[in-house]
DNA sequence: GTTATCACG
DNA sequence: ACGTACGTGATAACA
């Protein structure tokens, strides 16, 4: 049998400092929580143990402490984040039923040790669960410790046996507490031996087993040979040593504490039906997935109607008569709530209040007779229309010839710009964290099993649920993007896109594919004979292992170690760059692998997702990034190469239809130009309206040298720091892009902010109201939440300040080409362009395929719209090129 | 499924 | 003293 035991504090503090700040709607903290409820069901998949329990501190001074003068009651306070929390998760372990203990005057460690005894005495294996090293004491046979640290929301375990133990430290657990003695733990208020390490230490303890001995063989001690012993060390010892016995006392883990327990009372039992509702509350959606929780479909809470199961009457449409009604009636309408199922196969609209005798939910099949003009008129612009996900059922309504108008309002696009950080927009957990409610999904609607629906009112009744929601969503974020300001952003920007997106992705971009395969071979011989160059120094070996080229550059070729990651040596591009020179395999190595890059990712995956037209169609993801900009997968089409000249022969690979050119315009320089008119820095407005080189006034302000003065490597420092300060900049990381002295990247800055006074003030400017506010905005008021700003670890709130900095301008240089597309797009209407069409966006970037005569047309057109969507202090300017290829577009 | 690397703005 | 720039996505290796 085994029992396991966590250390509460020791694993939730982990949670705390490992995973980014969470919050629920309503504000309050859960990443601890959360990562405590994770960190538990990886363990109890990992050990399966039987018997399980959870041990807590009680903030207070406890008796083995009590004795030592020197300790102050000083525990480093938690910080408030996480205290709020501590309650939250005995609720959480209380309705997963699962024991725990405290006891006032005892540790956490003493009451581990105490049920480790315990555990032992009646047979059971057990397994304590902690990250700290404490407790590797109490290491015996039948017990064993589970280290566990939380890095970046991943938890790793290292599992420490005696065995473990004595391979790490060269003696027994049990000295751990002689080590203890003589090192001292500052964070436990252990004093140990002023002066000795822990180096010194470890090597005592192995030599001399324990501090008993230790100090028994210290009068001739300097006789012994080998002995780590030095005469510094001695003297330190004699001088400490009651210190140390005191320590031992102090590091001694009491375990015979007066605690009622029983190893067979924390059986394993099934979590009560109250942790649905806890998890609910938290906004655990994943949790109670993964976790398969069930409870009940809606809060019952008293008096107050269910969010989506109330009184709703369900129709399934049966003939054309009744569908010609149903259409007059929603053009009355405010707006109905619909949803399609995959490929149309259906639609389930929704509508109604209080008022008409309640809501009404019909379900449309698309084996009705009339489907086809039921469609034709329901998408069109005289029935508004709340859904979720807009752009993609405007994009399949578009691809059967279907209208696409009239949508007013998209749930998973509003929860975006509600909170961008949240990651997931399905109707589910949207429900969850807005109506505290999931939605009732039975598993029928998982596998497409629509066919049903017709006959199951049941089934049916379940759908509608959707719709319900759908509408219950509406009403709670609409007058929440009012409030938060975000209404135009949403009605004029973000609504109005997705029907620019959808048309860009079935439009999609011409690829020749013969000279993209023709490429192909090209870099499949250069890869081929460069493998053979490389093995040819070390043999055989899987080049595109970072972990085999690593062994085969450091440690059989010797070359010296650069960096290192968790997981061995680092073969960065980075790393190797410095190598060059040393050995002819490393630039052979860089050439490979940038061959490599462009072969597998670029040539061979853009060949496998070329459709039968010869396109290739990316999907935009528009609630995807932090800052309001937009994403594109399967392909990636806005990471296509252009910084090197072989990686740019890719961009030759994108051509226009024939008969046609693709035209290309992009902002000069939009983040800077935003960055000098948020920040309203004269300087650096003034040098925007000048028309001269940014990068090359910086410099001459910056070196205090006329601007043809200003050679190419001041112009390089400029530019940097310029990218910089958009980034959130530290002189530290300065220095390493531009490769000079922290104390030289130091002074640029302090050159720079001297000059653009403005710019320095608004960067503290935003910083203090971040601070202030917990979230920071663009000009167009979309915003991101900053709860890690508050943080009391020092990374997390440098990386909020950071993105204090970052997202203002990111996210309003996002807005505005957003802004361009839609206006872009109209204009191509307005000007009955019908054959010219945007076709891409890569964030600061826009590319329209035209016929060849309307090219300079759409050239203007452009860079007019492009231009003008936004007026700033500066002037806003795009260029256009065309070309029969992105390459001679650019 | 996570990690390292590298492509873009 | 801390640890080191913002935002993305795809691939191959490896556990």
């Amino acid at each position: 049998m085994k029992l396991m035991v966590l250390d509460g504090n020791s694993i939730v503090n982990r949670a705390y400092y490992g995973i980014r700040p969470l919050t629920t709607r309503d504000g309050l903290y859960t990443n601890a929580v959360y990562g405590f409820v994770v960190t538990l069901q990886k363990l109890l998949e990992e050990e399966q143990p039987e018997a399980l329990c959870v041990t807590f501190d009680r903030r207070e001074p406890t008796f083995r402490h009590m004795e030592y003068e020197g300790y102050k009651a000083q525990r480093k306070g938690m910080p408030e984040e996480l205290a709020v929390q501590m309650p939250v998760l005995k609720e959480v372990l209380d309705a997963m039923d699962v024991p725990r203990y405290e006891l006032a005057g005892y540790e956490a460690d003493d009451l581990i040790g105490t049920i480790s005894r315990r555990c032992e005495a009646e047979g059971w294996e057990c397994v304590i669960v902690t990250g700290d090293r404490d407790s590797l004491q109490l290491i015996t046979p039948a017990t064993r410790v589970k280290l566990v640290s939380t890095r970046m929301g991943q938890t790793t375990t290292k599992n420490m046996t005696e065995e473990a133990f004595q391979a790490d430290y060269g003696f027994a657990p049990i000295h751990m507490i002689d080590l203890k003695a003589l090192m001292g733990d500052p964070s436990d208020n252990i004093p140990g031996v002023k002066g000795i390490g822990e180096k010194t230490a470890i090597a005592l303890v192995q030599m001399y087993g324990s501090v008993e001995k230790l100090y028994a063989a210290l009068p001739d001690i300097l006789m012994a040979p080998d002995t780590p012993a030095k005469p510094g060390v001695v003297k330190k010892l004699e001088e400490g040593r009651e210190l140390a016995e005191l320590s031992y006392h102090l590091a001694t883990i009491i375990t015979d504490a007066p605690l009622d327990f029983s190893p067979a009372d924390n059986l394993r039992r099934p979590a009560k039906p109250e942790l649905y509702q806890v998890f609910l509350k938290l906004e655990f959606a994943k949790l109670i997935e993964k976790m398969g929780l069930i409870g009940e479909s809606a809060p019952a809470e008293a008096g107050e109607e269910p969010a989506f199961t109330g009184s709703c009457t369900s129709e399934i449409v049966a003939d054309r008569a009744r569908m010609e009604e149903l259409l007059s009636l929603w053009r009355q309408r405010s707006h109905v709530a619909c949803l399609a199922l995959p490929e149309l196969e259906g639609l389930c609209v929704e509508w109604g209040d209080a008022e008409e005798g309640g809501r009404a939910a019909v379900f449309l099949p698309s084996h009705l007779d009339c489907y086809n003009d039921f469609l034709r008129g329901f998408f069109a612009a005289d029935i508004k229309k709340i859904s979720h996900e807009v752009k993609d059922l405007t994009r399949g309504l578009l691809s059967e010839g279907l209208p696409a108008e009239g949508f007013v309002f998209d749930t998973a696009l509003a929860g975006y710009l509600l909170d961008a950080t949240a990651g997931h927009y399905d109707l589910n957990r949207l429900s969850v964290s807005w109506l505290g409610a999931e939605i009732p999904k039975p598993s029928y609607l998982n596998e497409g099993a629509f066919t049903a629906m017709g006959e199951d009112p049941e089934a049916l009744g379940a759908w509608m649920s959707h719709t319900a929601a759908l509408e219950a969503l509406y009403e709670k974020m609409a007058p929440r993007l009012e409030q938060l300001e975000m209404r135009e952003l949403f009605e004029t920007i973000e609504l109005p896109l997705c029907r620019v997106l959808s048309e860009m992705e079935l439009a999609g971009m011409l690829v020749d594919a013969k000279a993209l395969r023709e490429m192909g071979e090209v870099l499949t011989t250069a890869i081929e004979s460069l493998e053979q160059q490389i093995y040819s120094y070390a043999g055989q070996f899987n080049i595109n292992s970072p972990k085999q080229l690593g062994e085969v550059l450091f440690d059989r070729l010797g070359l010296p170690v650069q960096k290192k990651t968790k997981s061995g040596y680092s073969t960065s591009a980075e790393v190797l760059d410095k190598l060059r020179g040393m050995h002819p395999i490393v630039e052979e190595v860089l050439e490979y692998r940038q061959y490599a890059k462009l072969k597998s990712t670029y040539v061979d995956g853009l060949l496998k997702v070329i459709d039968p037209d010869g396109r290739v169609r990316t999907s935009f993801q528009m609630t995807v990034t932090a800052t309001g900009r937009l994403s594109s997968t399967e392909p990636n089409l806005q990471n296509i190469p252009t910084r090197t000249e072989l990686g740019s022969e890719l961009r030759r690979m994108f051509v226009a239809a024939p008969g046609k050119v693709l035209v290309d315009a992009d902002y000069s320089q939009i983040e800077l130009r935003l960055l000098a008119h948020i920040s309203g820095d004269e300087h650096m407005i003034e040098a925007f309206r000048s028309g001269e080189d940014i990068h090359t006034i910086t410099a001459s302000q910056v070196f205090g040298v006329r601007p043809e003065e200003v050679t190419a490597a001041m112009r390089r420092a400029a530019k940097a720091v310029n990218f910089g300060i958009v980034y959130g900049i530290s002189a530290f990381s300065l220095s390493q892009d531009i490769g000079v002295t922290v104390a030289e990247a130091k002074a640029y800055m302090e050159a720079y902010f001297a000059k653009y006074e403005g710019v320095h003030r608004y960067m503290e400017q935003v910083v203090a109201e971040a601070k202030e506010r917990g979230y920071v905005e663009t000009l167009f008021h979309r915003r991101r939440a900053l709860p890690e700003i508050k943080s009391s670890n020092f990374n997390m709130r440098s990386f909020g300040e950071r993105v204090a900095l970052n997202m203002p301008i990111q996210g309003t240089a996002a807005d505005i080409i957003k802004l361009a597309m839609v206006r872009v797009h109209r204009r191509l209407r307005e000007e009955g362009l019908e054959f010219a069409k945007l076709i891409m966006q890569v964030h600061d970037e826009l590319i329209v395929e035209c016929p060849e005569a309307e090219a300079e047309t759409v050239k203007a057109l452009l860079t007019a719209e492009m231009e003008g969507a936004a007026a700033l202090s500066v002037p806003l300017t795009a260029e256009a090129h065309s070309g029969k290829t992105w390459l001679e577009a650019k």
